[in-house]
DNA sequence: CGCCAGGTTGACACTTTTCAAGCCGCGTGG
DNA sequence: CCACGCGGCTTGAAAAGTGTCAACCTGGCG
């Protein structure tokens, strides 16, 4: 079984916390991203990508519990993830929030702030991370001349408006202990989709920012932690977890077993 | 007090249900259309409407109950609420469903598909509704010629990323009467935007819809109703609401009233 | 006229929240 | 180096909210 994915053992962040980052080591190479199947460059040929390059030219380091940017600011940029993770929260004139997704590397934040031209929500780091900065009117123009990249830009935000509904559905129809396969399974696709270990991860997140995510408390989440390992479902310690019986847990996501 | 806001009584409706159509009659005008103001054509020039009226050039009539499209079926237009309007359901292979949403007029529809290249959920006529019907990859080419439609469309994609996630703190944190207050004022507040009365109008999806959107079962919906009825919030005759006190329903929803 | 989908209401069951107590691990400061 | 404090986590018991099941009502339509 491999090592534990926890996303600050990852040896490009290592090196990134080690050494003074200069400014040649902020220059962006989407082109040898090792995220380039993933990111925004995904399916764009080596003249688009030489494009895109030209687009996406600063990086930004975000600690553990800064925001990358906050609800009400300015809109000017959207975000790929280069290194870490994060959530998105979105805070309720009351004061009650909810966390609307996690993003790890290769996924791209921001895109609700184009409507209004102000960010909608809160992006805040689960742990020292860092984002490549796309500006938003440069990635309009550059979409404009090069097609591929604003159809996939299209595509990107109409995965995010898919992801939101399956989201709705976790929240509108499924029990605790579902949300909870349902969480842990995906995290698991995603993690794999990076060349981590699918069934053996450090999850970012608290109890409770996972809670709040799917819609729970966290007494809950933590509850049907303690329920999926006396099953034998997986095995918890703390926030490492490991997956013991997938088959197990897809039949509890798709309400086979009660 | 205006009439009740049911938008089979549209004037342009009714014309439509009493002649049969002609193909002139189908010709679509974006320039001259009563919805401008909050469709797709909203914030461009004379000049960048007329672009945008050689690409909708098509209009459908979808009967009460019927698909506009259907989760799975290739994806090859986004369209455009003329009269009447939808529900948006997504089914999860147990069969259990969800409704992610209504639209009514001058509301896009579709934006779900560009992702996968094909429809991610069932578009359902909740009423005898017509649609205008945007060809993506002519939208797609419109959007590299006129800047001012590329940019527009994609605030219309933001903002459905931000109506979802509000939807989502609605099912994460609200709960049964908080949730069918934002209902009510979001429905009126939309209706008021298209020049009906928001104080008085007609529900047109059933206890059991609104129940599936707000994550809740129908009795449910039912009793809160009844609640706000009691209260003298609202005034409620099977599908016709009157509002009677927006500021006591605006206190539940900010949650302010237990 | 009768049927049936849609809606209301009551009683009860079940899930999740709330409140409370206590544990664990980690970082800080003595 | 160890003690302490504190955030994060777990667990239990009771309360609250919502779902389930069932009976009944109502209005529209064939």
């Amino acid at each position: 079984m491999s090592k534990p994915a926890s996303l600050d053992e990852r040896p490009e962040f290592a090196r990134a916390r080690q050494t003074q980052m200069t400014l040649s080591d902020l220059k962006v190479a989407c082109a040898n991203c090792n995220l380039r199947e993933i990111c925004l460059p995904a399916g764009l040929n080596p003249a688009e990508l030489a494009q895109l390059d030209k687009l996406v030219n600063t990086r930004k380091k975000i600690k553990r519990g800064d925001a990358l940017y906050r609800s009400g600011e300015p809109f000017d940029a959207i975000y790929a993830v280069k290194v870490g993770s994060f959530k998105s929260r979105v805070t309720y004139e009351d004061g009650r929030d909810q966390v609307t997704g996690f993003s790890m590397a290769g996924e791209i934040l921001g895109m609700d702030g184009i409507g209004q031209e102000k960010h909608n929500c809160d992006a805040i780091a689960l742990e020292d991370s860092e984002v490549c900065c796309i500006p938003y009117t440069r990635l309009e123009e550059c979409s404009r001349e090069v097609a591929a990249l604003g159809r996939h830009f299209h595509k990107v935000m109409s995965r995010e408006i898919v992801r939101e509904s399956g989201v709705m559905m976790l929240l509108g129809v499924m029990r605790a202990e579902e949300r909870l396969a349902a969480f842990l399974l995906n995290l698991s696709q995603r993690l794999a989709a990076r060349g981590f270990s699918p069934l053996e991860f450090h999850l970012r997140p608290t109890r409770e920012e996972i809670g709040s995510y799917l819609g729970m408390k966290l007494e809950t989440v933590s509850r049907a932690f303690s329920k999926f390992a006396a099953d034998g479902l997986i095995a918890v310690d703390q926030k490492h977890i490991r997956i013991l019986d997938v088959n197990a847990l897809r039949d509890i996501y798709a309400h086979h077993v009660h």
